[in-house]
DNA sequence: AAACGTTGCAACCGCTTTTTC
DNA sequence: AGAAAAAGCGGTTGCAACGTT
């Protein structure tokens, strides 16, 4: 099976796949452009990149999702929509293909089952349409504490430029996340106030009275540390690449 | 045993985002 | 600053394996 500029296509061969193991195990993972020619494979960079992080790679896992990682992914996905990057993030040695192919062949199927027996009971709680949350670009200003005392030079020319190190532009973008969770919250008429995240309730009810089923986005802060691997902080969490 | 339907997963495609020059 | 190239992502498809009739 050849595509165009006889670049081969279709299911991988073993001895196709024997190449780009042995390819990256000596020059390591990334630049996937240079990956077929080094290889010695007639394969796109795409194709070589996906072999790779779905199925070769030592560090993933395959066999059933347990029952923790599929609550897991229903919390998650409750919370960020279809970023299955994101979810399999948070599921360790599991990819984003696999994540994804999961939901549309069970959990999706569970769900729409779950819904039609809504519909044969209409006076039953109907699902709120999805939510999906999307950051918002942020500024930091100058005189931002974020900045701790760091100075932003001047460029001659018209535009400013940031120059401060990697820390301090690391911890200003975990503050812009906090930021931005904050604001989405308010947004959707919930707040955080000390350590306590109140969701689509304005009238401070008490995070133990929350449950995740009774609204729409609703959360202790006990489920969110449920996302959290060991030694990690929520802070961890959604300091995400976006 | 054959035909047909269903399921699960690997792979492709098109698009967006990020990086490099 | 802008264009081009590379990387990354999510939706979708194709197909082999399995189950049912």
């Amino acid at each position: 099976m050849e595509g165009t500029l006889g670049v081969r296509k279709g299911a991988w061969s073993n001895f196709e796949d024997d190449l780009l193991k042995a390819c990256v195990q000596q020059y390591g993972e990334g630049k996937w452009h240079l990956v077929p020619k080094r290889a010695g494979l007639n394969r796109c960079r795409k194709s070589c990149r996906l072999r790779w992080l779905n199925y070769l790679n030592p560090n993933i896992k395959r066999g059933e999702f347990t029952n923790d990682e599929v609550d897991l992914i229903l919390r998650l996905h409750k919370l960020l929509g279809n970023r299955w990057s994101l979810i399999a993030g948070r599921l360790p040695e599991r990819t984003p293909n696999d994540v994804k192919n999961y939901w549309n062949s069970n959990i999706k199927k569970k769900l729409s089952s779950n819904k039609e027996d809504v519909n044969a009971r209409p006076k039953e709680i109907v699902m709120e349409p999805h939510i999906v949350i999307k950051p918002q670009p942020r500024t930091i200003s100058r005189t931002s504490p974020l900045l701790r005392g760091k100075v932003i030079k001047e460029d001659e020319s018209e535009n400013k430029q940031c120059n401060v190190s990697s820390e301090t532009c690391a911890a200003a973008s975990l503050e812009c996340n906090i930021n931005w969770l904050g604001t989405l919250l308010e947004e959707n008429g919930s707040f955080i106030e000390n350590d306590t995240c109140l969701l689509g309730e304005q009238d401070a009810t008490p995070l133990e009275d929350l449950s995740w089923d009774k609204e729409h986005f609703s959360l202790t802060t006990t489920e969110i540390e449920d996302f959290l691997k060991e030694d990690q902080s929520w802070s961890d969490v959604i300091d995400f690449k976006w």
